[in-house]
This record gives structure tokens, C-alpha cells and sequence, in this order.
DNA sequence: CAATTTTCATTTGTCTGACATTTATTGTTT
DNA sequence: AAACAATAAATGTCAGACAAATGAAAATTG
């Protein structure tokens, strides 16, 4: 492990990419510990502060625990599938916002995915699943209930859905193109007509799922999709209406 | 912005947090300067080399850049689409690496997700990535090509065929999946039989997405999808046989 | 001898203060 | 007016110190 002096990067880059490429290469297993901060500020002839920038880069991106004490120290992490989820998201909605990604194409891309996942889920989906996006439906129907409420519900649903594929990578995937939409769809104020279509639609799904038609489910989730669409559209065009720019 | 003194948490993490929830919320606008190190040391009441902990741990998860001189500081990045490609790329890899992710639910993720594309593709698909896919194709014939070349042409193919779909927001998604599963197609050998027969495949689904039928990639898809579980299933079974836990 | 307590060494977390480097601005000189 | 030099502000780096946590070894005690 050795660093470029020529490069004009900062050291605690440098050192942070040489620590990160011995744990991404596999060079290095999981929980194994790091050199202590002295011995890295020695080997990288850094100071400890540098070599301390360095470690907390990599914190930041889950590669490392540090623990306190005698035998401590910083141990390569296993990257645990829950806080990968949710940074996985968290990028995803900043991606959509920063980059004004347009409704279309952000919807279009959900469904095309949960369409992918609608077959497996009809295979595979567990009554817990299914009771889940029954009880989400219901939900839905309740008066009185705030649009992101909705929405809330409704990404609730859809994850039901997804997750009754039972394949963690889909979900993994899928989860960045569902949630990061919510803020889009925050933007959209439904009718109860709007609403009384969605349940319509979200109800045949349930019953695609339960009676394990997986053609059913892509029909119904099919026009959703084009429901939503025309939502969002107008929604978008409402928007345009009153804030010209 | 204030951070609890009650948390057990480093300080570093805790600013780090505060900060980046008020970029995240949209609190502050891309290119916008953050407090100098020292306004913020003053601000949450900790020392330089804290508040420098917790910038660079944004600085891992580009959220900021910063700038040294007069007019320098700390700014509010805007997060491009390659890096966090990139960054979804190598976490999806660890991710199934270190939570020995099975073949088959890689494999299955995979193709279920480029099914859905599928469609958009033939839609859509520029002559130009038309035209990598063939090349891609014409690689894979080489002969002594190594089964290393012949992955990476064959994510390439993958790819072509995805961003024909021209939706980034499902590329990026795809790419979590298609990608991170080079490491596990690495293990497998192929011999000339499968070559050719995938090869096959590959050209059947290029001749669809020529002429935008969509029908007949979803077929050669789905064959595909079969035959690379089969491969994955055999190079599973003879690692297995060669070195038994 | 066994169990408990104390001491200790190690390691991360934080602070202070300093100097180096970069860079836009301001002032000076030609 | 243009070129150059000084200045100030900001990040980057360093050195050294102390605090706090923590496991292990040593000492004490029943």
C-alpha cells in the first residue's frame, strides 16, 4: 500500500482509494482488522489526522467499523443489505430530484420493473405479503386521508408486491425506482375519483397475486401504469399553469 | 443546525448527519457554499479537525466538493449520474459478494429486469447501440477469446440493450444488476457449445430489437435466462465437487 | 486455588495551535 | 492602463497532547 506523491489529490483520498481497493479486491475479509491509526500514519507517512479523514471517508461508506479500547480499531465491514437499501434510496431520490428527471420517464421505468416482478410474485408471494397489500388497499380507501398518506400506502403496496418475489436483488433494485419516485408523486393531488380508479386497480392486482394469474397482475398493472401517467401529466400541466417560468 | 449531546455517536458523525439531512431536504441548493471549517467549529462548538472529520464524510458520498483559496470552501455538489452509477455499480458488487448471493436469485434478477426492458428497446433503440450490440456479438465469435473477454462483451451486449430502452433511470437500475453479476458469470467455463448457443441467442434478440419486435427478444430472452441458469447450476455443481466445505 | 478487583496498555475520539498551499482580491508600480 | 506584488481567506497538513473506552494482565482477597 503505497501512495502517489505526484497525484495533487489529497492525501486522504489517496489513502482512502488504497484502503478501499484492498477491501473491494477481496484482499482483505470481512472483520479483519486495519493497521492501527499510528501504524497507518507511519506506513502512509501521513499524520494521524490525515490517516483519521481517511478512515472516516470509508465509514461513510459503510467499508469500516471503528471500535474504541485495547483491542480495537477499524474493521473492514460487511456491507449489511439494510443500510445499502436505504443509501440505495436515498441516492436514487437525490439523482431524480437534483437531475430533474421528468415524471415520464421515472414512472415508466417503475412499472416496466414491477412488471418484471409480477410474475414471480405471483408464484412465490406469501400470505403475510398478500395480507400486507390487502390491508394497504383498505388503507387507501379510508376517508379523510392526506394525498402523501396515499402515497405513502401506495409505495407500501407496491413494495408488498415486489417483495412477494422473493428475490432480494429485485428488491434491492426495484426499491431505488419506487421510493425515489415518491416526491414526484407527492406532487400529484388525487380526486376521490382518481383514488376509487387506483383502489380499482390496485384491488385486481391483489386478486391477480392471491389467485396466481400473473397475467391478470400485468394487464392491471399495465393500465395503472397509464393511469398514473395521465395523473402525472396533469398534474405536471396544472403545475405549469400556475408557476410559469 | 444543532447536533444532541446526549447521542453516544462521534461528533463527526452527528455534524456530518445534520449537514447532510439539510442538502438532502433541499435545505440548500447545488453550488451553494457551505460555513468555512471554522464558522462551522464555532457553530456546532467543536474543534477544526472534527468539523474536517465530518466534511469529508460527505465528501465520500459526493455531496460536497471543495475548493481550496480565498474564495474557497465547502460547496453543495450536484450528484452527476456517472459517479453514482459508478458507486451503485461497486456497491451492488459488494453487496452480493459479502452476502453470498446465490446464482440463481442474481441470475433471475438479471433477466427478469432486462425482459422488461426489452420492450422499450425495440421501440427505441438508436442505430448506434443496434450497432454495438453486433459488434458485441462479432467479439463473441473470436476464437481464443478468453471466458474473461467474453463476459465483459457480453455485459456490454446487456448494456447496448438497455440503454436502448433510453431511460436512465432504468438503466441505472439495471446496472446494479447486470453488472454486479459479472464476478459470479466469471466462474463459469465456457466451452465452444455454449459459446455458439449463446451467441445464437444473442443474435436472435438483436435481429428483434432490429425490427422492433418485441415479442421475439422476450422468447430469446427467456431462453437465455434458462440456459445461463443451466451454465451457472453446472459451474456451481463442479466448484462444489472440486473444493467441499 | 478460584474469584474478584485493580491496574495498565492500547486504541480511538477530540482539542489546540501552528504552518503550508492555493487563490481571488487589492494595492502598487511602471 | 497593464503588469506585478502584497494580502487575506480558505483548505490541507502536521505535531503533540489529553480524554475515554476497553480488554487483558496483575494483584488482591475469600
Amino acid at each position: 500500500m503505497k501512495i502517489d506523491p505526484k497525484s495533487k489529490a489529497d492525501l486522504s483520498a489517496q489513502i482512502a482509494k488504497a484502503i478501499r481497493d484492498s477491501i473491494i479486491s477481496g484482499d482483505m475479509d470481512v472483520d479483519e482488522r486495519l493497521p492501527s491509526e499510528s501504524e497507518l500514519s507511519e506506513q502512509f507517512d501521513v499524520s494521524r489526522p490525515t490517516v483519521r479523514e481517511a478512515l472516516k471517508r470509508l465509514a461513510a461508506q459503510n467499508l469500516i467499523r471503528t471500535q474504541r479500547g485495547a483491542t480495537g480499531g477499524a474493521f473492514v465491514r460487511r456491507l449489511s443489505y439494510e443500510e445499502a437499501y436505504a443509501n440505495h434510496i436515498t441516492t436514487s431520490t437525490l439523482l431524480l430530484s437534483m437531475n430533474a428527471v421528468d415524471f415520464e420517464t421515472a414512472c415508466e421505468a417503475r412499472f416496466a420493473l414491477e412488471r418484471a416482478c409480477a410474475p414471480l410474485s405471483a408464484q412465490r408471494r406469501t400470505p403475510d405479503q398478500l395480507a400486507t397489500m390487502r390491508a394497504e388497499i383498505h388503507r387507501q380507501t379510508q376517508p379523510g386521508l392526506s394525498d402523501e398518506s396515499f402515497c405513502d400506502s401506495d409505495v407500501a403496496f407496491h413494495r408488498a408486491l415486489v417483495d412477494g418475489a422473493d428475490n432480494p436483488v429485485l428488491s434491492y433494485q426495484l426499491a431505488g425506482a419506487v421510493e425515489a419516485m415518491q416526491p414526484l408523486m407527492n406532487m400529484i393531488t388525487f380526486t376521490q375519483r382518481n383514488r376509487d380508479m387506483i383502489v380499482g386497480l390496485h384491488t385486481r392486482i391483489a386478486d391477480a397475486i392471491e389467485t396466481h394469474t400473473a397475467e391478470l397482475a400485468d394487464t392491471a398493472l399495465a393500465e395503472l401504469t397509464s393511469y398514473t401517467l395521465e395523473l402525472g401529466q396533469q398534474a405536471m400541466a396544472a403545475r405549469a399553469a400556475k408557476a410559469p417560468d
